[in-house]
DNA sequence: ACCAGGAGCGC
DNA sequence: AGGCGCTCCTGGT
């Protein structure tokens, strides 16, 4: 008797070879693999898939309640009947997805085994291709050899890069008698064994004009057409350097397999056209297979494990993919006279600058044609239209794309790489960056987007204190590796920490290796979530909070972990407000978030708060606060209020307020220029009020002339944003004027950020409460400065309050110019 | 402030 | 039991 083991649980996958014995001469076809394969979901449980691909609920019912359910009549037949749906919901999914026919296209392909196919095994199916075309070709076959062939090259560092220096190589590359059976990427090897694909450099922005993406079609089958790459073909070097494009005349095996792919496809699609509804899905299915197995073959060149590894090969298809997008890139930007924003191995976008759609079209057509003429096989098509895109970057931008149906033009959003399409975010941070990004997208003005991000994020945390959201949009989801227990630094993995307390307490049987792990992050109640122990300890299984009051959601940590991040990293390029003005919506320090170092070659040189403790380099590039005196018209700048009190010494260098006779300013409240009796320099609380929003108006009007700058040095052009609608606007995406000679973009000179700096030093000069608090010092000096403070708080509160008032306005993204008519 | 390691994406 | 390129997070030093 066979045992009838789970399964090697190597990620949960396929059934144990006792299970597959008893099935003999039946085909096994997993739901969870072939929905893995498939579909991108953040979660691959049946309950999941039953909602987002069948639309229908399904009842999960715990495993420790099972045991229960046989007690009474009622709750029996509701398990059965919940088994039942199960195998239902499974059956329904493998035809949703259409795994019968478009496995049998794929084997009937390859010629492999079907079973092979519906277990996965992308791999043998090339090599099963391969051997039938050699074979065909009376070619003998390589044997396949075993994975750890070539152990010993070890002395190859580990992560090392490929570009370092190919001069190591040598002995191991060639030193077999056949390139073909190079084992040289050992498994568990972590490096790249060579290059891949060239990725430019973003031109990073809010963009509202149209973006056309045009890309190669299947890039990488259409270069070992065009050059005939093939093992019969190219010539093997033996210092290990990438070989020459072949000059021989003949076609190779694989460019005369793809050749033949190639035209089956656009067989069946021609067929398509004329097909009876019925014949339509399935000429669908044969035609994805055949697109499938074409782009598979140069990912099993690059196998090290695969019978026909063939790192050269693969080489020299990647290098001919990176010059072939260089000289379109090239081609596009120097012959044509556009501007290439972005590209991704086989893709360029390019910004056309235009509103019309139909006159980008036309530019589309006239770009693939002019490329197009250079190749035989290889074309490049519009792939899409971008009405609106926001480029972040390499890899992560969303647009929204508009599409046709019928000639009737509809517009989808589209999203790339962003933290919401990626599972490891909770819900609630994917809500609120896609109603970010929704906003960001809207083409409403600048101000407006602003004001209702802030206002979504203070409103979000609202009702995260007042408790008002649901569990599961706090839950987060990871998938495990390894066995829970296997994991060496399993202390400091949350959802490690989740999967072995769930097995000790026996709410599950356990967990294998592809399982995902939902939790929570949580904090014991009455303490704060600072408190000392890691974040993995804090996480908790949703269930662990349902019935229990001890551990309630860290609502700190979801703020400053899960949603500041992602609207920061949104809102990067947007001006008009920064990470620490999300911070403040979110209540939180907004001294803990300065610019990270990878944001450095960021657009944004105007930037912020650079939140850094220390004040000076805070506020530093900010105007001082300049006191000029009634009776002797001299002016001087004004000091620090706690500054002067506490007369820290360290930081003399403060830059606006350096001078020191100035330091006692405040002790005094008269002008240090005049003489020390009489009644001379005396300055009244009205008249500091009166100075400070003065000031504050001039840089208020500052941000409303609203100049403009190219962010291009060399360009050095300069307006005045004129135009009221454009001033309102994402300024990101506007041209140089100056193009095409600049592809620089034109920057507000004085930002919103700059402006709410420069507020907001006003406001820490006048302060007297924060600065008290940070600052550390015994009792007794605490009480002494307490004293002096209050004395001088009554003179300063009209003018703190007057800049504090407009500092929080432009905080929330909108100035309202009324407000700046305030009686003193 | 760096580095390593892992996830998880895009192509 | 395809590939590489590129963020990000986390913990450790």
């Amino acid at each position: 008797m066979p045992k009838l083991t789970k399964g090697n649980s190597m990620f949960g996958a396929g059934a144990s070879p006792g299970i597959m014995s008893c099935i003999a001469g039946r085909l096994l076809c997993d739901t969870f693999l072939c929905s893995r394969d498939l579909l991108k979901e953040v979660s691959y449980s049946l309950t999941q898939l039953a909602k987002n691909q069948l639309h229908k609920d399904r009842k999960e019912i715990a495993p420790q309640d099972i045991p229960s359910m046989f007690q009474k009549l009622e709750s029996l037949i509701e398990l059965i009947e919940c088994a039942q749906q199960d195998a239902w919901l499974s059956l329904e999914l493998m035809f949703h997805l259409s795994v019968i026919p478009l496995t049998h296209q794929l084997t009937k392909l390859s010629g492999n085994l079907w079973g092979k196919t519906l277990q996965g095994a992308r791999a043998q199916r090339v090599e099963y291709l391969l051997l039938h075309a050699f074979h065909e070709q009376k070619y003998i076959n390589p044997d396949k050899t075993s994975a750890h062939a070539n152990e010993a090259k070890d002395q190859r560092l580990p992560k090392r890069r490929i570009d370092a220096g190919s001069a190591d190589r040598n002995a191991e590359e060639f030193g077999g008698d056949d390139a073909k059976l190079e084992t040289d990427h050992v498994k568990g090897k972590k490096g790249p064994a060579y290059a891949g694909g060239l990725v430019l450099e973003p031109k990073r922005g809010l963009y509202d004009k149209y973006i056309l993406l045009l890309d190669f079609n299947s890039l990488y089958p259409s270069i070992i057409q065009e050059y005939n790459i093939c093992f019969t073909t190219v010539e093997k070097t033996t210092d290990g350097s990438i070989p020459h494009l072949p000059s021989f005349k003949e076609i190779g095996v694989l460019p005369k397999l793809l050749r033949d792919l190639v035209e089956r496809r656009k067989r069946v699609k021609q067929m398509m056209k004329n097909a009876p509804r019925i014949k339509l899905q399935q000429h669908d299915i044969h035609q994805q297979a055949l697109k499938l197995t074409a782009n598979s073959m140069y990912g099993c060149l690059g196998f090290s494990n695969s019978r026909f590894y063939a790192k050269p090969l693969a080489e020299l298809i990647t290098l001919q993919g990176r010059e072939i997008l260089q000289r379109t890139v090239d081609l596009v930007q120097n012959n044509l006279n556009l501007e290439v924003i972005y590209g991704d191995t086989d893709s360029i976008m390019i910004h056309t600058g235009l509103d019309d759609i139909e006159k980008a079209k036309s530019i589309a057509v006239k770009v693939t044609q002019e490329v197009n003429k250079k190749y035989q096989c290889l074309v490049i098509d519009l792939d899409g239209l971008y009405k609106r895109m926001l480029l972040l970057k390499k890899k992560k931008y969303a647009a929204i794309k508009v599409q046709f149906r019928n000639d009737i033009p509809y517009e989808v959003i589209e999203r790339k790489g962003l933290d919401m399409v990626r599972r490891d975010w909770s819900l609630i941070s994917k809500e609120i960056g896609d109603f970010c990004l929704n906003q960001i997208l809207s083409g409403g003005s600048c101000d407006d987007v602003v004001e209702s991000i802030h206002g979504a994020l203070v409103k979000v945390r609202e009702e995260m204190k007042n408790g008002e959201i649901q569990l599961e949009k706090y839950v987060i989801t990871k998938t495990l590796t390894k066995q829970p227990e296997a994991y060496p630094d399993g202390k400091n993995q949350p959802h490690v920490q989740v999967a072995l307390r769930m097995k000790q307490n026996g709410s599950c049987t356990g967990f294998s290796p592809g399982d995902t792990i939902p939790y929570v992050i949580c904090c014991e109640q009455g303490t704060s979530s600072a408190g000392s122990s890691g974040m993995a300890q804090r996480a908790r299984h949703p269930d662990e909070l349902k019935d229990n009051g001890k551990w309630i959601i860290d609502i700190d940590y979801y703020l400053s972990q899960q949603i500041h991040p992602v609207v920061s990293r949104l809102c990067a390029s947007i001006q008009g407000t920064s990470p620490e003005r999300l911070a403040d919506c979110l209540g939180l320090d907004s001294t803990k978030f300065q610019r990270r170092p990878n944001y450095a070659a960021d657009v944004d040189h105007s930037s912020l708060l650079l939140g850094s403790v220390d004040d000076c380099e805070r506020y530093e590039g900010c105007e001082p606060l300049v006191i000029s005196c009634p009776s002797c018209s001299s002016s001087f700048d004004c000091p620090v209020v706690v500054t002067s009190f506490c007369g820290s010494t360290d930081d003399e260098t403060v830059s606006p307020a350096r001078e020191k006779p100035e330091r006692n300013f405040w002790q005094s409240l008269r002008c240090p220029r005049c003489p020390i009796d009489g009644d001379m320099g005396r300055v009244s609380p009205a008249m500091i009020a009166n100075q400070v929003k003065r000031q504050a108006d001039h840089f208020l009007s500052l941000y409303y002339r609203n100049t403009m700058t190219c962010d291009d040095e060399t360009c050095n052009y300069t307006t005045r944003g004129l135009n009221l609608r454009a001033s309102g606007d994402f300024e990101r995406g506007s041209v140089c004027p100056n193009y095409p000679h600049c592809n620089g973009h034109l920057l507000k000179k004085y930002t919103e950020a700059d402006l709410y700096k420069q507020l907001s030093y006003f406001c820490h000069v006048l302060d007297t409460e924060k600065c008290l608090q940070k600052l550390n010092m015994e009792a007794s000096a605490r009480m002494s400065l307490e004293t002096s403070l209050s004395r001088i708080r009554p003179v300063v509160q009209m003018a703190a309050s007057v800049v504090s008032k407009m500092r929080d306005r432009c905080a929330f993204g909108w100035i309202n110019l009324s407000d700046l008519v305030v009686a003193v």
